[in-house]
DNA sequence: GCGATCAGCT
DNA sequence: CACAGCTGATCGC
């Protein structure tokens, strides 16, 4: 039971089917930790989404961890901190270990019972799924097994990763297990997140623009994911990204404090896909008066699938994911001419089988274009797996993540509302009354469209004060009117309430033109589309703002200030102990490789000396690991047209993603879209 | 009261 | 345009 493919386990829509286990390696459980997998000997999760996540606060296995102190869970240093986050899960915080990306790993799996052991080598490649997402590559011996939970990689970007590759030439894997999410010809091309972002950009900037009262809502789906989105929104206009987030709830009676209403426009991230031979256009779509979809996927389309298993092309592939209408046999269908043996019976080393160089990533760059070529000499950044080892038969000694503030522990996402102010909840409506199927335009409550559209909403009683705009800004403790002194007193109000470029239309496509590639982003129209989601909200508005007068809203929670005090057992740091890493390990493949080494020890030794980290030496100690993690998040998968996030940049992103702290963006000196 | 499962929703 | 995740009902412990 368990192994893939014995039972398409498949409950409506895209359910993982993967089951946790991967044949060759049984006594390891990835992503699932329920049923079979309680009695794995060291536990993996690719990335933190519920999904991927079953069984992992179960009273069970709590109990199973209580029991078996060597068992681990093994994860990317950004995971940890997002799991770590929700308290729910504190009781792991021992018992994780995480592992920089790129690093080959060893790591012992014991059986406690029996006193067997075997070990296993474990690298983490990025995913570009959602922040610390990761692929698992396991090397044994039972051979070597791909393990890629959910995955976004543009076409080419595994013949990028040096750990696939060994001599040269990709490594003889064996097993692929991968995420067949849009593993159909359905699903044939997504839009690249290039292609997204900028589509989004304008239709943003083509708003905000408009006056200091234009803002935009960032209607997100739940979780991780959407950062590079934000981040680069953020860059790219030089606004503050503000969150509101308030559990199902959105900011009611965003009226300025001089009562002109603020305009909102509603933009929805979704996947849209097109076939082999389809344009691809319409990267947004207007589905209402003032709403819109926007492309968006955190899933490879087929086609990047194709390109991603045909290069890896191992043994076996096996699905994670039955998409929508199609089943196991026909996914495996699809899969198994990209594997080896049907492509010939001599090893396949196709020509486009060799590790290419980083590619360079400029905004104007056409995707893919300069991916095989050779000629710019650019230096591999962040992806430093050799890092650690210059000496090839030293085991290198590597602290594994340490000093982890509990800072970033706080519960931002579990609290409830009774631990919030009632008065802060007056701000609030429950936008789900907003929504109806029936009606177009509802995705944004009357109140935050000005004077839009008709009064769908469950009016907020007359009665009550109306929620001010500062309101927003500010943690509830600390309200004054501080916060719009800086607003431009504009009498300028909606004419239009769509931005001009697509006002126009008709009901046509409107097309309009990217200013800063040759590529044209399109706009359709579309009928009405069922009501919008109420889940993560972010607001973007064009006001130049001083800085300190924004507080985030946290998404789970209001955060008081959080102490400052870190008791010294919660500082853990684990030692490494050098240890033949060969001597149990005949794949070729890892012989060459430096690994670093888990201590097979009961538990993580524990830091005992007790100083508190400040704030910058904390993230100075972020940064330091921060090269591999941004690496996760936004070399492998990001948009080769958007320029990178500075890795400062991003780990105070991170730091306060987790902390749920205000996120505070520096306007930058020149935006690349700017000219 | 908690968890698992499912329907429904977005 | 379909991912990720919530709410609420129901059942069992």
């Amino acid at each position: 039971m368990g192994f893939p493919g014995e039972l398409g386990l498949v409950v409506g829509g895209t359910m993982s089917s993967f089951e946790g286990q991967m044949v060759e390696y049984p006594t390891i459980s990835i992503d699932r930790f329920d049923r079979e997998n309680l009695r794995a000997r060291a536990y993996f999760l690719s990335h933190c989404h519920k999904d991927h996540m079953k069984g992992l606060r179960a009273p069970t296995l709590k109990r199973r961890l209580e029991c078996s102190l060597k068992v681990f869970l093994y994860c990317s240093p950004v995971t940890k901190e997002l799991l770590l986050t929700n308290p729910k899960y504190k009781f792991w915080e021992k018992r994780i270990i995480s592992i920089e990306i790129e690093t080959p790993t060893q790591i012992s799996l014991v059986d406690e019972a029996s006193g067997e052991q075997e070990e296993i080598v474990v690298t983490l490649l990025p995913a570009g799924h959602c922040p610390g997402s990761v692929m698992f590559l396991f090397q044994g011996n039972n051979g070597t097994v791909l393990y890629t939970g959910d995955f976004r990689l543009a076409k080419g970007e595994a013949a990028r990763m040096e750990l696939l590759h060994s001599g040269g030439r990709v490594k003889d894997i064996q097993s692929v297990y991968l995420d067949t999410t849009f593993c159909d010809p359905r699903f044939y091309q997504i839009p690249s997140r290039g292609e997204c972002l900028s589509g989004i950009l304008e239709l943003v900037r083509s708003w905000i623009t408009r006056s200091p009262y234009h803002v935009v809502w960032l209607n997100c789906k739940a979780a991780y994911g959407y950062e590079y989105l934000f981040t680069n929104l953020s860059e790219e206009l030089g606004v503050q990204a503000e969150e509101y987030f308030q559990w199902n709830k959105l900011p009611c009676g965003m009226i300025s404090k001089n009562k002109i209403p603020l305009h909102t426009i509603s933009i929805k991230p979704s996947t849209m896909w097109f076939g082999e031979r389809t344009r691809k256009t319409n990267v947004i779509v207007r589905t209402g008066e003032s709403s819109y979809r926007a492309c968006f996927s955190f899933h490879s389309s087929f086609s990047e699938i194709k390109d991603f298993l045909s290069y890896i092309c191992p043994v076996n592939a096996y699905p994670n994911v039955i998409p929508v209408g199609t089943t196991m046999d026909k996914v495996k269908e699809i899969l198994k001419p990209l594997c080896r043996s049907s492509q010939s019976t001599e090893p396949k080393y196709k020509p486009l089988g060799k590790l290419k160089r980083a590619k360079t990533i400029h905004l104007d760059s056409e995707e893919e274009d300069d991916l095989f070529d050779d000629s710019l000499p650019v230096p591999l950044k962040h992806k430093v797996p050799y890092q650690l080892t210059l000496h090839p038969e030293v085991f290198s000694m590597t602290a594994l993540p340490q000093n982890q503030s509990k800072k970033l522990r706080q519960g931002t996402r579990c609290c409830k509302a009774e631990s919030m102010p009632s008065s802060f909840l007056a701000n609030f409506i429950d936008c789900e009354e907003s929504n109806s199927e029936s009606e177009e335009e509802l995705e944004i409550p009357q109140s935050l469209q000005g004077d839009l559209g008709p009064a769908n909403l469950p009016q907020q009683n007359a009665d009550v004060e109306v929620p001010r705009w500062e309101v927003f800004f500010k943690r509830n403790e600390d309200i004054t009117d501080e916060g719009l002194e800086n607003f431009p007193s504009s009498t300028e109000t909606a004419g239009s309430q769509s931005p001009k470029l697509f006002s126009d239309s008709d009901g046509e496509s409107t097309h309009i033109s990217s200013q800063n590639s040759s590529q044209s982003t399109h706009i359709t129209e579309q009928g009405s589309q069922g009501s919008d989601s109420q889940f993560d909200t972010v607001l973007l508005s064009s006001q130049e703002r001083n800085t300190g007068d924004f507080t985030s809203l946290n998404k789970g929670a209001y955060i008081p200030k959080l102490k400052e005090n870190i008791p010294a057992s919660q500082m853990e740091q684990n030692v490494l102990c050098p240890k033949d890493t060969h001597s149990d390990l005949k794949s070729s493949d890892i012989r060459d490789e430096e690994v670093s080494i888990i201590p097979n020890v009961g538990e993580p030794t524990t830091q005992s000396d007790g100083k508190h980290i400040s704030e910058e030496k904390r993230l100075l100690n972020l940064s330091t690991h921060a090269d591999s993690q941004s690496s996760s998040d936004f070399e492998i998968p990001s948009t080769p047209e958007a320029e990178q996030p500075k890795q400062e940049h991003l780990q105070y992103l991170y730091a306060k993603l987790a902390t749920g702290e205000s996120i505070v963006i520096e306007k930058r000196k020149h935006s690349l879209l700017d000219n």
